[in-house]
DNA sequence: CTGATTTGTGCAAACGATTGCACAAAATTT
DNA sequence: AAATTTTGTGCAATCGTTTGCACAAATCAG
């Protein structure tokens, strides 16, 4: 059998011509006569020839690999956004190499690490929740590898970014709240040095003040681990109140959804007697009882539009422009805060 | 700047030594003495040297990549499944090139193209729903590039595999209805011609059997899609019937949960009435109103043996020796088919 | 029919790391 | 002190493609 895998110059050879010439009537070059291109395609196809690109890469200094980098792909939010680098990466040629940072700042570092010797043309990236220490990220710059941040970003990194509006999600959450009579919301938030969380809690204050409601932060913020179990033991203790709060938004769906089964299962009625907004849209909280209202956030388009700005920057050498895109998130309206008939 | 990335000889001009000293002294070659290996490890980090793995994969023939093409990364189940493989894969120094094929048997050979391309090391694949033509996998055999199958399998292709025992993880689910005194279950299938729902359709008939209960195949199994709407349409149906039945093994959580919805909605009491289990162990079921009773795959375990046994097949040079792992499925007992106390 | 283009192909040098072979210097043995 | 072994390093080829330059043959203009 043939160990070795059939190379240009394999063809070159059965065909008894350069491998240049071959080389260039694969490409397409104008100069190689049809005729000559035909001949060489088709004992291409027969010898099952299957361009190396290792080889192309180190020549051209393109791998037409993009790297990704994120906590970790196994959560809905992130898949989705690896979906939609690859609904735009895809069909432009790209393949993506796929990469964790578990929130741990060394696994991101040595990620980056991996990504850099595999000469990547371009990185995809959400930061750890720890990320305090960016040069890492400047190896990439020091490199010219474009840089596309998502969700978690940082404006200490150089780099395009792509983000939801979170400040507004959580504005439009927490007026829809209010709307349905709730005066005396609680969010559950998360750790305030990521923006997103920051911008959540942000939002919520804002559209209680603008509402001109008091707003005691000691009161109506709670920091919670984004968990079920987190949300479960966030209510236990807003249960235990004297002055329990008429609503809750919590930054993510799944302390939404704990809290919600432990809320009911103490007899609480939702939305009467609390009503509850999540985060994220997962696709599971339309089937819950009551259905959770929640803010969708477009994952996927995320990806897709990380990947257009790396795709451009990508294609346009040498202009690093870096780019900001912040979309528009939306209010899913469900039952979990609907009051008002 | 230094626009040219350090290479070998950039270190070994600024040593005055030569770069083959400088790659032996790298790798921690035993015939370079401490004190040179010390000096250029040394210069290395001070240039910020980072290999270029193409050109040494393209001398070696290795390139310490793996391919994995799945039907959608998109889905927690293959989210899960590419997490485990990164959990091994990860830590043995290999970087993982992330394929979908969309159920398109021609994305399918197009994303296997792109890994043959990029000279991935092995690949771990689940085959799309309409595979029917093997022969982009045959190219991988004919270039001696290790393949392992997950979940969806096929015999006809030459290859490893790792699946779950379905069979065995319906019959535990339908013993379990049939314990809780169900006597007219319906099971909600999916496509035969994949082998999983051809497994979990025979555990459930088996299971039946077994019992000694009566069994119609007409009126005990529907084929439907198994999305949460298909599982809706579903129910809707079986409850028009005559004689609707007493429980309902679905082959999906989506549709288990779909059909659970629409029952409520209509008054059926869940499990009094009519029970319901279904498939995956989804990470939200256990927060669903009644919480829903499933079979867990370890979706992150058949990533792990996987990865396993590609690692195993890739560090044994020549041994091509197919293996076959099956792993146990386990029933989740929860409230949703809980009659008895 | 001569000189200028155009067309089609080949040569050879990259790209960056690895490694078999060679060989000098140092260390060891006789 | 000579012979042998060990230690440390360099030379040069190699992996498979791409591409600037060169050049012959064919075509065209005058």
């Amino acid at each position: 059998m043939s160990k070795r895998r059939t190379t240009l110059a394999d063809i070159a050879e059965a065909l008894d011509m350069s491998p240049s010439t071959v080389s260039r009537a694969l490409a397409g070059h104008e100069r190689i006569s049809v005729a000559t291109r035909r001949t060489v395609r088709e004992m291409a196809d027969r010898l099952k020839y299957r361009q190396n690109s290792l080889a192309a890469s180190l020549r051209n200094g393109k791998t037409r690999l993009i790297g990704v980098l994120m906590p970790t792909i196994n959560r809905s939010f992130f898949a989705s956004v690896v979906r939609g680098i690859e609904d735009v990466a895809g069909p432009a040629g790209y393949s993506i190499v796929v990469t964790q940072n578990d929130d741990e700042p060394q696994k991101e570092s040595s990620a980056l690490d991996a990504l850099i010797r595999a000469q990547v043309d371009g990185v995809i990236a959400s930061l750890s929740r720890n990320t305090t220490d960016y040069s890492s990220f400047s190896e990439l710059s020091d490199r010219r590898v474009p840089l596309v941040l998502f969700d978690r970003v940082s404006d200490r990194i150089q780099a395009s970014q792509v983000t939801i509006d979170d400040y507004h999600g959580a504005f439009l959450a927490t007026q829809h709240l209010i709307d349905q009579g709730c005066r005396y919301p609680v969010h559950l938030g998360g750790p305030q040095h990521l923006n997103i969380y920051q911008d959540r809690l942000n939002g919520f204050r804002e559209a209680i003040e603008q509402a001109g409601l008091p707003f005691n932060p000691y009161r109506q913020i709670m920091m919670i681990d984004h968990t079920a179990e987190g949300g479960k033991q966030a209510a236990e203790e807003l249960l235990a109140r004297s002055d329990p709060p008429d609503a809750i938004f919590s930054a993510s769906d799944w302390a939404a959804t704990g809290a919600m089964r432990h809320l009911l299962s103490k007899g609480v009625r939702i939305p009467e007697d609390i009503a509850v907004v999540g985060f994220a849209n997962e696709s599971f909280t339309a089937f819950l009882e009551p259905s959770l209202t929640t803010v969708e956030q477009f994952s996927r388009k995320i990806g897709q539009e990380a990947a257009t700005i790396l795709m451009q920057q990508l294609e346009q050498s040498g202009t690093p422009k870096a780019r900001k895109v912040r979309l528009k998130p939306e209010l899913i309206v469900r039952r979990s805060s609907l009051r008002t008939q």
